[in-house]
DNA sequence: TGCCGCTTGTCAATCGGTTGCCAAGCGCCG
DNA sequence: CGGCGCTTGGCAACCGATTGACAAGCGGCA
């Protein structure tokens, strides 16, 4: 049973005292405390004996540079920011998670921040962490267009999935994958499609909608939009009931959340998913392919996703860019058990 | 005589211009920085005239503080950060959730930093985050103990599920949902219980397996552990040969994931859950309910252990907890269609 | 009128680094 | 042997806030 008792030392306000400054390397080492800055970061600065003395002295104090204090003079954290609407949202593991990865390469620290599919919270967090780094990542974010050109004209600022003025957006191409998916509706004989839209003003929701529109009209399908819903299983079960009404032996919804949750309400009303109809989503969430029965859906590569992300921040920020081969970021269609042949056409 | 003041904002390492400070608004209200400073964060150290005045150039000017040159002098940032060990695990979700909410209602920003399950990546990320931060939570970490408590020397340290030291852990009581779910399996005629065991140095994994183990015997029911196992759905799938192999009717997983592997590989091997055998896990994670079978599993509120993580750092950091009913941080059986009568009893 | 004490604002030091500029030290070469 | 230039280290200003100490201003009261 530890209790609340006092730390210790005074520890200027919360901070714990204890940690070495370049002042006492100095001091140890018996040099200036610039060139302690310079033996620690300028590399060829100093002679090598020096350095030499000067990490040792380091490394015997245990230094931990203060980056707070780094970052004042040079305006640079290395640290860079992923602001995410909903980390619950399983879309954003894998962007964030290449993102890391990236950022981890060029020597930068990722932190997350979420802000729970609120704008305003949205909006306070972004605001919030600018001050702390070099470059922020929205993705898939609500913002208003006009605080994120805001934001942007203070950071360096790349999207994920979300266009806004000339800002760089990082969006996998869906048509390929949608295509995929009506050929393969279409030749499981279906002749009917309908949409199960995502949020009202969401970018990537649009992107969608118009590729499947296209896709479904090239192949004589017909086509119409239910919505708009919420990026939700919650908002999936409501919406069994226009779904199923809609006749409709294909549903294409926004996303996998969306699918699952129509497939719950179809299970728990006796409906039959493939048998009665159709269900495809996309993201391939986590849960998809162990679902009952498993999702039919429209995957990106999402790793890649934040990876570039990343790689672009680092171009606007002015770091070197290690190249790459420049795969394109594209989208393909995984099929599962939610999709089978049309009633009509058995 | 060069042209040193040039008004010309070369955008200080990437920093963007732009950024007013508290000089530029004692410039523009006529007073001296220090008042500035005041006006703004001592509420009536200065007079109602002047704080106006001040508030109106700060407004002008967009004034935006900046924080790290708060944080230098006071050692506040007014951020936590969160070390998690792995995102795409689903427990994560919640607690960081939890978390996220209290340190917005002490108006602190919550970052969270993930370090892929990885030792060693993780005590880079921690040490990386620490001196940005008031204060440090780490969940389910894998860390030694060693470097835990060295890291506490230097911040507010707390911890979820894992104990270290004298170092606060706030960790779900797991006895009576594990009692709820041997006595289910016993009314169900399970007389035999295999535990598929967690990582090996797992803190959390030694308290299911002790607990399981005294319900278990308490009950009479034989039990032993397969294992030790990585969390994870692959693992699972691996796992599931020697679970068959041990004849027990139940399989207790160390997680939810590892249980939702142990039925994939049953599905596909042709064996029956819960027919052949019953599977239970834990954490309730997303899925757990529209796997197939749905999964039984227990329980436990995340969202009010990461509540609670951040509210123990508040005390911590000096910053006054609004006091809450003290409900009890307890964990309960949520039974699905994983479990079943036992083969034998039937 | 003089003194007191409160309010309000200023001064300057400080947090922990970075960096431009300067100078001492040194080797090299003619 | 002297001068040159390069290497190496020191000095001090600076980033943008906070804060203790102090003084000016002011009204109230005796």
């Amino acid at each position: 049973m530890s209790d609340v008792s006092e730390p210790q030392r005074p520890t200027r306000n919360g901070r714990k005292s204890g940690a070495a400054t370049i002042y006492d390397i100095a001091r140890v080492a018996g040099v200036n405390p610039s060139t302690v800055s310079r033996a620690l970061n300028k590399p060829g600065r100093v002679s090598a004996t020096t350095e030499a003395r000067i990490r040792a002295a380091a490394a015997e104090l245990n230094f931990q540079e203060n980056p707070l204090a780094r970052a004042l003079p040079t305006g640079r954290t290395n640290t860079i920011a992923a602001v995410v609407a909903d980390m619950t949202n399983p879309v954003v593991f894998n962007t964030v998670r290449g993102a890391e990865n990236a950022a981890a390469r060029y020597g930068f620290t990722l932190i997350v921040a979420e802000s729970q599919e609120s704008g305003s919270i949205e909006a306070a967090t972004a605001d919030r962490v600018a001050p702390f780094v070099d470059g922020i990542i929205l993705a898939t974010t609500r913002l208003p267009e006009e605080h994120i050109l805001r934001l942007a004209e203070r950071k360096p600022l790349v999207m994920i999935n979300r266009a806004a003025g000339e800002l760089v957006n990082i969006a996998p191409d869906v048509t390929p994958g949608i295509e995929e998916l009506v050929e393969h509706l279409a030749s499981l004989g279906h002749r009917s499609i309908a949409y199960l839209g995502g949020p009202a003003r969401s970018w990537i929701n649009t992107r969608r909608w118009q590729a499947l529109f296209d896709a479904a009209r090239a192949r004589g399908l017909a086509v119409f939009e239910i919505g708009p819903n919420s990026p939700t299983i919650a908002a999936g079960t409501l919406a069994f009931e226009r779904a199923q009404a809609s006749g409709a032996s294909a549903i294409v919804a926004y996303n996998d959340l969306l699918a699952l949750g129509l497939i719950r309400a179809a299970r728990e009303q006796g409906a039959s998913v493939p048998g009665d109809f159709s269900v495809a989503g996309f993201d391939d969430i986590f849960g998809a392919d162990f679902a009952n029965p498993s999702l039919t859906t429209v995957r990106a590569d999402l790793l890649e996703a934040g990876t570039r992300a990343v790689e672009s921040l680092m171009r606007e920020i002015g770091v070197d860019v290690i190249e790459r081969p420049d795969a394109p970021l594209s989208t393909a269609l995984v099929v599962r058990e939610s999709t089978a042949v049309a009633p009509r056409a058995r």
